[in-house]
DNA sequence: CTTCGATGACCAGGATTTTCATGGCTTCCC
DNA sequence: GGGAAGCCATGAAAATCCTGGTCATCGAAG
């Protein structure tokens, strides 16, 4: 498993490094609040552990902030705090557990465990939605506002690409290599032609349209 | 949300089972271990709140009875003991929280919500198995013994419709009315085709052979 | 030994994907 | 504002892939 650990005191975090290292985990140990943000933000974890107490970005805002970001990664809070409102506040804010410390290590492990065994659709959702129009991946169909859409398969692909990264500007480059696993430029536009044939099926009978074509760059679907 | 409690105290089970109604979840209270297990099983809940010490059938059998058959409806732990140990054991159970008595019922509720915000796959897996064979139906991908194999469309049908129905045969007939889409018999042996086709990805590589034929009634999946 | 199923080859038709050519629209620069 | 160049959209043609059908042969089960 892939966890991060977010922790400004460092023997606490070797602490908690070190242990889940042992039982095979891949750790990356973070010590303040505006870096853990950075690397939640840019790699792919399985569980976070966060301290509540952080220096610069506290750890209460640093969960907000990714959970606003769509970011649905599962947190285990760490506090000195005992109390029971911050406790609440804290799973308030997003996160999925609460450990005071001081604690011991089994138990931190076990509410890992827990936390990491559920099932993980999050980082792969069976749907994906922008706006009115939604993707069901699981049975392949497609709908805006109501309305079944048909797709074929390249289509769905090329959709599917594009709405799991909406907001997102996708180059040409990018959806080739992703969508047609096509790694040199073939002097080609594929991707044009797709994307107009899914704007005719996706866009073209609706009122708004939600492929934009970014000039010079790419393609982005826009944020529902 | 569904929520069903298992508490033996009359007064405690009654607190929980009203706070929980006013804020809008429809509850049932159980509040002995046998009765709660017969209660889980047939009924389909979103969370469980579950006291550790119940007459007859304790909590920790409970839910560990429950897990293994399959169901794995998120559980709270209720506790009076306080032990690092023993709250550990709850978790392995296949807990997925722990609230230890006396708690103040803001944190309950907190902690119910947090466990019911998880997404639910029951209904509906995102993958199939049966023996080293996965099929990864959200993203179309089938694995068997780690090697990843290509399918065709038609051939993920087929496998996917076998598979849901593994251990049970399906006649030509029905494979043809699900997966072909033809209620009339065509006097032909696409399915025997297809079938021989999928063997020859699926099975012939491999050791065992998954998909048998059952003679004079059509094909099964054989049991993982 | 009879019947049912397995398999491999092959083809045709259709569906899907890609390429190509054309024309429109923007942007930039003078 | 007028071009020119680059970007993009799109329709149609061409190439490719997938499917279903047929058939012949072989093997296994009853």
């Amino acid at each position: 498993m892939k966890i991060l650990v977010i922790e400004d005191d460092a023997s606490t975090g070797a602490y908690i490094a070190e242990g889940l290292r042992e039982e095979g985990h891949s750790v990356d140990l973070i010590a303040n609040g505006a870096d853990g943000l950075v690397q939640a933000t840019i790699g792919t974890y399985d569980v976070m552990v966060v301290d509540r107490m952080l220096p610069g970005l506290d750890g209460m805002s640093l969960v907000k902030t990714l959970r606003a970001t769509k970011n649905a990664t599962p947190v285990l809070f760490l506090t000195s705090l005992g109390g029971v409102d911050d406790r609440i506040e804290g799973l308030q804010a997003g996160g999925d557990d609460y450990l005071v410390k001081p604690f011991v290590f089994g138990e931190l492990s076990a509410r890992i465990a827990a936390i990491g065994r559920r099932p993980r659709t999050q980082g792969d959702p069976t749907s994906l939605k922008a706006a009115d129009l939604e993707m069901d991946l699981l049975h392949r169909k497609v709908t805006r506002a109501g309305q079944v859409i048909d797709l074929l398969p390249r289509e769905f692909a090329l959709l599917e690409h594009l709405m799991r990264r909406k907001g997102r500007v996708q180059t040409r480059t990018m959806l080739m290599e992703a969508v047609w696993d096509i790694h040199y430029d073939p002097l080609t536009n594929v991707v044009d032609t797709h994307i107009s044939r899914l704007r005719g099926k996706v866009d073209k009978p609706f009122a708004t349209e939600l492929i934009e074509t970014v000039r010079g760059s790419g393609y982005r679907i826009r944020e529902g």
